[in-house]
Parts: structure tokens; sequence; C-alpha cells
DNA sequence: GCGAAGGTAAAATGATCGTTTTACGCTGCA
DNA sequence: TGCAGCGTAAAACGATCATTTTACCTTCGC
């Protein structure tokens, strides 16, 4: 495997568990298994190991998603909180971490949360067949919503979300 | 004002804005217009202050949700996001930070979760009249869905979340 | 075969962390 | 009058932090 690419995976386990600021460098060192000072070279420094992470995990995120329907939105959270205990959305937790301070931490976030708007957007037109603004806005919400709760109440809060998303997208299409 | 009470108020707006690992004891201390010699004699060390500043923050949100209605659950958390700049669940935020390691902690998230998710209970009996699992579940999950939209997305989250959860309680009283 | 690129190991840097300690001031009550 | 309780100010504590530096090793293309 690359050393970008396991240095960021780690990264993210670790960051994911313990939190980013709990995380020291040594620690990530150690667990990706290369010298700091190859991972300076790499990254810069922690705050663009983090921001490096959290781009990575953007695309592997809507790698998985792989049609625009409801179901394979949620679908995706789940087989992604079922292979890695996520503690609520990294996004959010790097931006408030760090006070929203780090322009590249704030930056992903912003792109992040975008291209997840983006993404339900094509979903509600290829479920309802328009575009429906305020759908887009629940189901979005519906989406972070699962992902925090999912954090204290497992998995199963994904599956009331889907549903609830479905059933407001009936509701919208048959009005 | 009371020292632990303004203790308290600092360590949450400061906590709140900058993050928990982040917040220095000096900063807690300036902030408070405390020494730290009395900042550990009122709540032991670190973990026990962010752990009372959390009880305190469940106390307050319940005493303003003051009807158990939708209207006024979403309402309390509109109040309190226009005067709070929130990121995110404050209790998620800790429990993360610390990597879910610290009991007090992960213990005052977890109550919080559970009052919250009682107080909801009754709110869905006030208004369809009967007790309703699947609509109390997706209730609590706007609720944080909101909390953490809202985060960037601003206040108006709150009022999509109020919608979605009046009409989804609408469909269950009319079936 | 040589030099550049990219890696390791380990120590040093200076700052900052949470916490404890020392020494002292004020106030109210017996 | 004196002492206990509660507060301040400030230094010291040892640990840990992110980052840089020094010295050395391997590998590969020319």
């Amino acid at each position: 495997m690359d050393i970008r690419t396991r240095l960021l995976a780690t990264a993210e386990q670790l960051f994911d568990r313990h939190g980013f600021n709990a995380t020291g460098m040594d620690r990530l060192t150690e667990g990706a298994g290369i010298s700091s000072r190859t991972l300076y070279k790499h990254v810069g420094n922690k705050n663009g190991l983090i921001a490096a992470v959290l781009n990575e995990r953007d695309r592997r995120f809507h790698r998985l998603v792989e049609e625009d329907s409801i179901d394979a939105l949620f679908g995706a959270l789940e087989t992604w909180l079922a292979q890695e205990a996520v503690r609520g959305c990294l996004f959010l937790r790097a931006w408030g971490e760090t006070g929203g301070d780090v322009p590249e931490i704030a930056e992903a976030m912003e792109r992040h949360k975008q291209r997840l708007r983006d993404r339900i957007g094509n979903i509600v037109v290829a479920e309802i067949g328009r575009h429906d603004d305020e759908l887009v806005e629940t189901i979005q919400l519906l989406f972070e919503g699962a992902t925090h709760t999912a954090a204290y109440r497992g998995v199963a809060a994904v599956d009331v979300a889907r549903r609830a998303a479905q059933r407001l997208a009936n509701a919208v299409r048959a009005s």
C-alpha cells in the first residue's frame, strides 16, 4: 500500500476513535509505520493531515453512493457506519475541534456539505421527477440526524431516517 | 453572580467556541475571573468541569421547553441557537473529543439524550393522543439533524425540521 | 558508480498542557 | 481575638505537544 494512503487510512481511524487534538503525532506515525519526517514531507503539518483525511473521506463516500436514490444514499451511510464506528460527522467534529479557525479544514467541511447537498438535489429529481428545495433540505437534515443519532443509538437510526425520507418523498410525489 | 455559575457559563461559551481540548485552563480561569486553585476546588479537574457544564446545559435546555408540543421543542432549539452560536451538539462534541473514555462525560451525554427522548415521548402523546415509537425516533432524529445542520446552514434548518415533524405527526394522526 | 530522491531513527526544540504548591489576604463568626 | 473558610497571585511540576534537525541508509536512473 502507498505511504500516503496508509497514512490517511490510519489517521482517519485514530481521529475518529480518539478525536483530533487527543491524537498525537507519535501515535499517528507509529500507527502508519512511518517516521515523523516522512509525515511532514507528505502533508505539511497536522492541519494539513486533517484536511487531507477529510477530503479523502469525502471522495470515498461519494464513490459509495452508486445510484441517485434515497435507498442508495442511506444504504451508503449504513455500510459506512457498519465498518467504521463513527462518532458523529467527522467533518463537523474537525471543524468544531479547531474552532472553525483553520481555513483548510473549514473549507473541507463546507465543500463536503455542499457536495452532499448537490447529490441529494440529484436524488430528489430522480425520485420525484422534478426539483423540490424543501425536500432536499429535509433529506439532508435526516441524513445529518441519522449520522449523529447513530453515534449513540446504533445503525438502526439510519433505517428510521430512510423511512421518513421515503414517506416525505411519497407525499411530495403524490401532491 | 455566584462563582460556580460564572465559571460554568464562561466555560460553556469557550468550549463551544474553541472546542474542549483547545480551551486551556488559563483561558478558563481568566475568562471566569477566578484563580486556578478555586477552579479546582469547585470542579475537581477539567473533565469534572466539562461534565458540570454539560449537566447544567441539559437542565437549562429542558427549562426552556415550556410545554409538550413540537412547536415548543423546536422553538426552544431556535432561541437556543439564536443566542449562542452552537457548532453542533455540545454533548456529542465533548463525548467525541474525549473518545468516549471519560465516564462522567459519557454519562452526561447518555443522560441528556435519554432525557430528550423521554421528553419527545411526552410530546408525541400530547400531539397525537397515543404512543408511537417510530414517530418519537423520527422526531429525535430531526432534532439532531437540525442541531447539526444549523451549525453550517443557520437557524433556518430548525424550521425545516419543525415542518417535517409536523407533517409526519399529522400523517400519523390521520391514520 | 554516482548523485538525487525518499526513506528511517532519534534527539532536540520551545511551547503549552493540566495540576499542585506555596504564600498570602479578606471576611465573618465564636 | 483568633481561627476557619474561601478567595487570590504566581511559581513550579512533569508530561506532552507539534515541529525541526541531525545523521544515516537504501534504491534507482543515468
